[in-house]
DNA sequence: CCTACCGATCGGTAGG
DNA sequence: CCTACCGATCGGTAGG
């Protein structure tokens, strides 16, 4: 399926609607409306309805994966556990803020994917969570982070940063980045060790 | 709406069904299947399928609402804002795994309801999410808390705890208590002041 | 709690 | 991208 202008105003629209009605309750229909065009003429565009929510998601999923491994690469060699994990985090907060809708899609419609697809994606995330976990086990070896249970800590982290999506918006009191950067300290404090005598602010 | 014994099986097999597809995603058919009758058997029970919706959500809140209270109350006074905080989010943790299927419906569903119902909901929310606002408020003067901002570390730590609902199953390898202590430890890391000299353990 | 049925809407196709 | 249309399913009612 390539991706045209028109292909990527639908999935835009087809994002808000998710986000805010959910894939199942969000019709064919609705998504053309807001193009102001008819229903049937979505199918010039795409396969199915199944489809968009697809491409959406999957889109998505990379987004994360890239955002990830580009931050990584980019920290200096001899990067604390907690400092890698702040880049992960930090890394996960952009992308979840530069696209609420998309990002919501991703977190909350992977349900309604095929059992293929579903898999596929189910697959992905636990690949993408690993990451997380590896860093928070690490840091416990090295002394940047608390002794918590690596499995449990990355799922806390991970579905606190995913509940941006939850009350995020845009165009609230606070922006963007410092909503980003408090989120980033929160996430840290809950896991990092720490230093001794350090302040807490 | 009298609380027969069918009508709680109804609510609880509803609950499953929309945690599991969504409201928008789940026909009354569904639900009727479940239950081993016709679909238009559901009516001599229910008025309406947003009616099955409500009562779960409703319902819910109330729980939220008097867990946090009668945890508050059971508090011995002179409690420094952080032991409060801790009982609100052991409060919160135990609502949310006693019943993951109406947790979730609580959380996620609210948008599907009828306008003048999710008004309801959105005041009794902010409500209840404005007493982890103070009581995070009052640890930044008493000193037990960091100095954060108070609305929004209350909104990192209570949608990190409806995080639960993504991926707590109560057959799961770590048991409910172990689950719910290891939350709240997170949880009151993300913003407890650590005890100077004390263990990061 | 059942059978029989209602109008509305669903995702999607045919043919232009 | 349109009109016209398809069978299936939706939430809900009537009458027992």
């Amino acid at each position: 399926m390539v991706e045209t202008a028109r292909r990527r105003e639908i999935e835009d629209v087809a994002s808000t609607l998710f986000h805010a009605h959910g894939y199942a309750g969000t019709s064919v229909r609705d998504i053309a409306r807001a193009l102001d065009i008819q229903g049937a003429s979505l199918y010039a565009h795409v396969d199915s309805k199944h489809d968009v929510l697809w491409t959406i998601i999957d889109r998505t999923a990379s987004r994360f994966e890239v955002a990830a491994d580009t931050a990584l690469e980019a920290l200096r060699d001899g990067a604390t556990a907690a400092e890698r994990l702040e880049t992960l985090v930090q890394a996960h907060v952009g992308v979840v803020t530069a696209d609420i809708g998309r990002a919501s899609v991703f977190v909350h419609e992977w349900r309604s994917l095929a059992p293929e697809r579903r898999a596929e994606i189910a697959q992905r995330r636990d690949a993408y969570e690993r990451r997380f976990r590896d860093v928070i086990a690490a840091g416990a070896i090295d002394g940047s982070c608390a002794a918590v249970d690596p499995v449990i800590a990355a799922a806390f982290i991970l579905t606190a940063l995913n509940g941006l999506v939850a009350w995020y918006h845009p165009d609230g009191r606070v922006g963007r980045s410092a909503i980003g950067d408090r989120y980033v300290e929160l996430a840290l404090r809950a896991v990092r060790r720490a230093a001794s005598g350090g302040s807490t602010r």
